[in-house]
DNA sequence: GTTCCTGCAAAAGCTTTGCAGAAGA
DNA sequence: TCTTCTGCAAAGCTTTTGCAGGAAC
């Protein structure tokens, strides 16, 4: 279900955001690649396609996504910052042994949070981590 | 309920943690101020009674702490580590004007994963953002 | 022509590491 | 005495910022 370059270019335009190549390839490799990349791993990846790519123009444009919030910035882990296009209802697994991060359903307005009551709640994440099938089995 | 000395040496005991007077302070700090301080916080706080000490013996003794399963490191923004001692069936809920962030109550072991049949779940993080009532009010 | 964007290099934070002296067993 | 711990300084990462040239409008 790969979308169309001409989508992405509307989603950005929708936005008010010029659609550079360098943004136009962000976009859609966040679309497609939906394992929550780190910068380096969006960098290195884009890199084949655009040999002159720098990494502050990774970090601006994503952080310009999460202005017009289009993406988001996942706290899994302090030290490597993950970026995921906005979903709803879904949560994050991540296996502690291989490091793997998958997307799991979850019906995150089912929470109830007992003593929240005059909080004004804009956002809800749901982390988990342990063992994954395929690192269970070797172990 | 401020737990006396004694107990917080012992916890460390139990675990083969020497009980110096920097781990014990720390320790006691994370304790005493449940507010998931980062390593800044609990630098400055500290300072005062313990004028030599130094973030590196902070970093070295909560790295320390997680190793030996004291406390977590809690994901909440990418840009500053917090600490927190473990607890079970809490959530964080951070207010994304004033920065404070605070427990919940949640039954997290009623989420139900759809699709992690086969996953060895060893630790769930639930985090909501928004507004506090106090910032709300001032709005 | 003017505005906006990219990419380099430098700067700024945060965290870890190496090590010498101090403290504790 | 021998091991472990602290705290300084340096190093290592990640992310942000300033700016000049280039691209888009």
């Amino acid at each position: 279900m790969d979308k169309p370059l001409q989508e992405i270019v509307n989603e950005l335009k929708k936005r008010n955001i010029r659609p550079s190549y360098q943004r136009l390839k962000i976009l859609e490799y966040l679309m497609k690649e939906r394992y929550h990349p780190t910068v380096e791993d969006i960098y290195f990846d884009l890199l084949k396609k655009i040999p002159t790519l720098s990494k502050s123009t990774i970090y601006n444009t994503l952080n310009l996504f999460i202005e017009k919030k289009l993406i988001k910035e996942v706290s899994i882990e302090n030290n490597e910052t993950r970026y995921d296009i906005i979903l709803t209802n879904h949560g994050h697994f991540k296996c502690n042994k291989c490091g793997v991060i998958i997307d799991f359903k979850v019906n995150i307005d089912d929470f109830i949070a007992e003593n929240l009551n005059d909080y004004k709640i804009q956002e809800k994440n749901v982390t988990f981590k342990g063992i994954c099938p395929k690192c269970f089995k070797e172990k």
